[in-house]
RNA sequence: UCCCGAAUAGCUCAGUCGGUUAGAGCAUCUGACUGUUAAUCAGAGGGUCGCUGGUUCGAGCCCAGCUUCGGGAGCCA
């Protein structure tokens, strides 16, 4: 294997070799006996140093090494002499394989704002900031995979067309091959969809969770880790129309064990990125301490990034029911000051500022939030026997609420009776019979089975203190915008 | 979709009470200088002030509509 910058800085045995580096021009710092050229090949954060002497690299070579432009540099690996790095090359020859028109090319040699990224995407991966996002978001998507495999969970592929339209999780994207100014229609007059590609109305899914539970209960301990759709109109900084979910399920795991996992996987794909992308995230908390001074205090991050990931890895989370946390709200400061802008009560859909008060200011880290009213929960989670604290009937919900995130995981146990959930279908508007397949899971060999979904760029946010969602995926998808 | 805010040089932004020739830093180019660290110093070029209309003797500035972007809310992961 060809060797990096990364490793080139890494082991000092590479000194006194002749190497050649490929890589991207940085900067160029020029004078009369010897120029710098910072060189970056996106496998680390870290510059490799160029030293060309005056002299040896001709100026007309010279005059295309200009910001931006993609160079191989050949020459020795010597100890630095200025500070800043410890090795240097010391160029012989520079091959230019890409010029970049220092009139044309859109990044500078400084700070952008995100906002002139996020209209450049295409060149995103070409700066500091993002490259180092996309190398965490890397560290944490192999993290998943190594944490489930390490701990008896297969793999399983759910599909991202998808037949079933009573998911229920919010809008979806239709698929199909139709001429939507020609269709062919039914005698009265509504689209034939026996006549698409797949016979009937297909969309793009919004959640693997359906399929993933059919997999749970055969192979035990699965999860699925795909791209999905939603087609609502969310302009949000924390809401993608194509996004990546993370959704374990697992046969014989009840509520408490869904927990267990939830806050055991979570911690160890933060840890592994804190033992992996120790100078990514060193730069990203630089970053944001930088992006952060121009606010006020109230509005700047309680801890410094990497300070409040060892702290979400060292500390267990809040576990309280959602009756609790009413209490909790009803008897908090902004409510008897009525500074909140909708009311509480029992029974409520938590609002985000309910939601931030328990996480940022009550309990002061991530929280997970159990048992909500069954009014306002969907039609899969498993009923709880009635308990007297509650003022009406539960399900075996549990939300993972992160601060400055919000909902990072939503899951439940699941209903594994059959006339329980038939019956809760039917009063949601649901037609069983369009379900059978998945009915059939409780009607043989039926068992308690568990499981979550976790939006994966929800996860980046946190982990790179990045604030919108948008600049944790490469080429985000929203209402108005498919670019790139 | 709703609420709030913004749009001025390649980038980031300033532009007073509406006043005549629209500024700065960075970037770019030219020159100088230096083992430099987003180098430094000097000079130069660079603008349909988002678009459309209106008010006014006069609009970057005021008004209306539109577009785009940002923040917040809802929907959620």
């Amino acid at each position: 294997m060809k060797y990096q910058i990364k490793d080139y800085l890494r082991h000092h045995g590479f000194v006194g070799q002749t190497l050649t580096v490929q890589g991207w021009v940085r900067t160029k710092r020029e004078s009369k006996n010897v120029n710098f050229i910072a060189l970056n090949d996106g496998s680390t954060i870290n510059n490799l140093q160029v030293v060309a002497e005056a002299g040896v690299i001709s100026d007309d070579i010279l005059k295309l090494v200009t910001t931006g432009s993609a160079i191989a540099a050949t020459g020795v690996l010597v100890d630095s002499q200025g500070a800043g790095q410890s090795v240097e090359l010391k160029v012989e020859s520079i091959e230019v394989y890409g010029t970049a028109d220092p009139d044309l090319y859109p990044l500078q040699p400084k700070r952008h704002s995100l906002e002139f990224l996020r209209e450049n995407g295409h060149l995103r991966s070409r700066t500091n900031t993002f490259a180092t996002v996309f190398r965490v978001r890397h560290a944490l998507a192999f993290a998943v995979h190594k944490y489930f495999s390490d701990n008896g969970f297969f793999y399983w592929n759910s599909p991202i067309i998808t037949g079933s339209d009573a998911e229920g999780a919010g809008e979806m994207f239709r698929v199909t091959t139709l001429d939507p100014k020609n269709p062919p229609l039914n005698e009265d007059g509504s689209v034939n969809y026996k006549e698409d590609f797949f016979g009937k109305e297909t969309n793009l899914t919004v959640s693997g969770q359906l399929e993933g539970e059919l997999a749970a209960l055969g192979l035990g301990k699965i999860y699925t880790f795909g791209p999905t759709f939603r087609a609502e109109n969310s302009n949000t900084t924390r809401h993608l129309a194509e996004f990546w979910m993370i959704e374990p399920e697992m046969a014989f795991f009840e509520l408490e064990d869904n927990m267990a996992l939830a806050e055991d996987f979570v911690q160890y794909v933060i840890k592994y990125a804190l033992d992996n992308c120790q100078d990514d995230l060193a730069f990203l908390e630089k970053r944001l301490i930088e992006e952060e001074k121009n606010k006020p205090q109230n509005e700047r991050s309680p801890m410094p990034l990497l300070e409040k990931l060892q702290f979400v890895v060292d500390n267990e989370f809040e576990r309280l029911t959602y009756t609790k946390a009413i209490e909790i709200l009803l008897q908090s400061k902004p409510h008897k000051e009525k500074k909140f802008q909708y009311p509480v009560e029992w029974g409520i859909d938590l609002q985000s500022e309910h939601e931030r008060y328990l996480v940022e200011k009550h309990f002061k880290k991530p929280v997970i939030l159990t048992h909500y009213p069954r009014e306002i929960k969907a039609f899969y989670m498993k009923q709880e026997v009635e308990r007297p604290e509650d003022k009406g009937p539960t399900v075996r919900a549990m939300d993972v609420l992160f601060p400055g995130i919000g909902e990072m995981i939503g899951g439940s146990q699941r209903e594994d009776n059959l006339e329980k959930l038939v019956a809760r279908m039917e009063e949601v508007g649901i037609e069983p019979e369009s379900m059978d397949w998945f009915l059939d899971t409780r009607r043989f060999g039926s068992a308690p089975h568990s499981g979550f979904g976790l939006g994966f760029e929800r996860l980046i946010l946190f982990v790179t203190g990045m604030t919108n969602i948008r600049d944790v995926i490469p080429f985000p998808r929203f209402p108005k915008s498919a670019e790139f």
